[in-house]
DNA sequence: CACGATCAATGCTTTCAGGGTATCAGTTGG
DNA sequence: CCAACTGATACCCTGAAAGCATTGATCGTG
């Protein structure tokens, strides 16, 4: 087809076979090859004058199609493999959606303008399943401490901060901590569903020897927060997520509150290069927040 | 990329090597050869398992596309060659715009729907230049006789009536014939833009010795039909466009009336090969009305 | 745990597709 | 009519790519 282009545009068997780097007896020969296999009169021409045939003047169209969409496809292909392009599939929990999620993909976004981002709200403990069935390439979850084949990159360092109604007794008093909860009905996410989240609100409790009033366990956050303002209990919730509390809401510190680390994680044998910047954007807004 | 596909849609070497008709090592050989040209690893793979990289599942959607716009392309060369597909300039005079060119038009449509026809509306002088420069492929004009490379199919013999305003007062007269025109003004295109069908209204008063009375000499059969219509003289035209007069003009009859031959016409030497079969279809529309 | 089966990679040989050189043949302008 | 230009043909030769034999790695099974 190159051969073919190079005549169609020169119309000239000696400087179509120099541009195509070889002699002139060589390349008659291929166009007389090529219109033999088409099975087609390609160029009507005689010792002095070459022209396209209609059909010629046609294939010339399809030709310069074909082989644009040939070197597109070399060219993407190298840049898929360099992370440049392709898709990412991300993850992260609805805990982050507030804090550093907005930030990351929007640097990333930038930084990676044709990587298409498929980005999918989970709760951490499905993260976890979809980042070692590969079917997540990247996440921002809790860090829940061991993890061997994943690379985990420091994000944030959340305290917790207790919510409840306004119209609640808490919301007048000074300084709270597990003591002033003891009666207090809590809700909080199951551990099947947050593990790192509801192990820290339990530890935060036992260290005083208390055992938390846990009255119900919705697995999404939405839903925790809603309960919590129909004045079914409080709930310990990363500070991130207590800036756009519903109006009948209000939040208060906590006395040592507990803290979280929201990492960002992915596979080490990851095999797609988007993610490799991903992280880096990542360490990035780590160095930026300390 | 044919090879890349085998592969990519068998994730096997052995049998992908066995769809490109040929053994395994070579085949190995050709998919490192392309990974190494790319510069991209496209298969994940040992000796137990193969699989696409992120890099050569894009791969596999550009190649798919390429692939088959190269096989259009061959097959659409081969079409085009055969004047199935492709485009054809196809003139004619307006004498003809009501009789057999609709027809033919149509008849060749449904024949080869995917061939391009551009029309072309033009005067019988531009046809005849155009069909020897090549800017037309084939055109309805009138018989102008001598024409050597061009080959030619007569498509219906029209004869001439004429036309005039009803109040007019050769409307009432019985038989016309050049004598009862001795006295009229003729509206009548000039030679130049018309010489067939000048030369026999010329030749049809000529005949009887006598020399028309020719007042105005527009280049459009449109235009002529117009003056007459505002009573600046009578025009004698095909009988085929009779039958559409506007509401204030009438047409009679001539007394041994001039005929006209409408063909059908294409340079012997063309190279566009939709042209054969419109020619065939002149043919059987001339079969048709005999 | 050892053995065989499976499958991709490697080494070596062979072949022919495709390139090079020399030359021929047809066309055109001076 | 000749020289110059240009595409086609004849012949040769190289190396890209195919075949065969074999290796090496991995997995399932007795």
């Amino acid at each position: 087809m190159r051969y073919f282009m190079a005549l169609a545009e020169t119309l000239h068997f000696g400087r179509a076979a120099e541009r195509m780097n070889m002699s002139q007896p060589p390349f008659s020969r291929q166009i007389a090859m090529i219109e033999h296999t088409l099975g087609v009169k390609l160029f009507e021409r005689n010792s002095r004058n070459v022209a396209l045939t209609p059909a010629g003047k046609h294939f010339m169209k399809d030709c310069r199609n074909v082989l644009g969409r040939f070197e597109e496809a070399c060219r993407d292909v190298r840049l898929v493999a360099s992370g440049m392009k392709g898709e990412m599939r991300f993850g992260f929990m609805m805990h982050a959606a507030h804090s550093v999620v907005p930030q990351l993909v929007q640097l990333y976004a930038e930084a990676r303008p044709d990587v298409r981002l498929v980005l999918d709200e989970r709760t951490p403990t499905e993260i976890d399943e979809m980042l070692v069935a590969g079917t997540l390439d990247a996440a921002v979850t809790f860090d829940c401490g061991y993890a061997p084949h994943l690379q985990t990159v420091l994000l944030v360092r959340e305290r917790l901060r207790i919510i409840m109604r306004k119209d609640h007794p808490l919301a007048a008093v000074g300084q709270i901590g597990p003591e002033e909860l003891r009666e207090e009905k809590v809700i909080a996410a199951p551990a099947a569903t947050a593990p790192a989240l509801r192990s820290a609100i339990n530890s935060y409790f036992s260290a005083k020897g208390i055992v938390p009033h846990v009255v119900l366990e919705p697995r999404l956050q939405h839903t925790i927060i809603q309960l919590v303002a129909k004045g079914l209990g409080v709930a310990l919730i990363p500070a991130s997520l207590c800036t756009e509390l519903g109006a009948g809401l209000t939040s208060r510190a906590l006395s040592d509150a507990p803290q979280l680390d929201v990492v960002l994680r992915a596979p080490i044998t990851t095999k797609n290069p988007t993610v490799s910047t991903f992280m880096e954007i990542g360490k990035s807004i780590q160095r930026a927040s300390l």
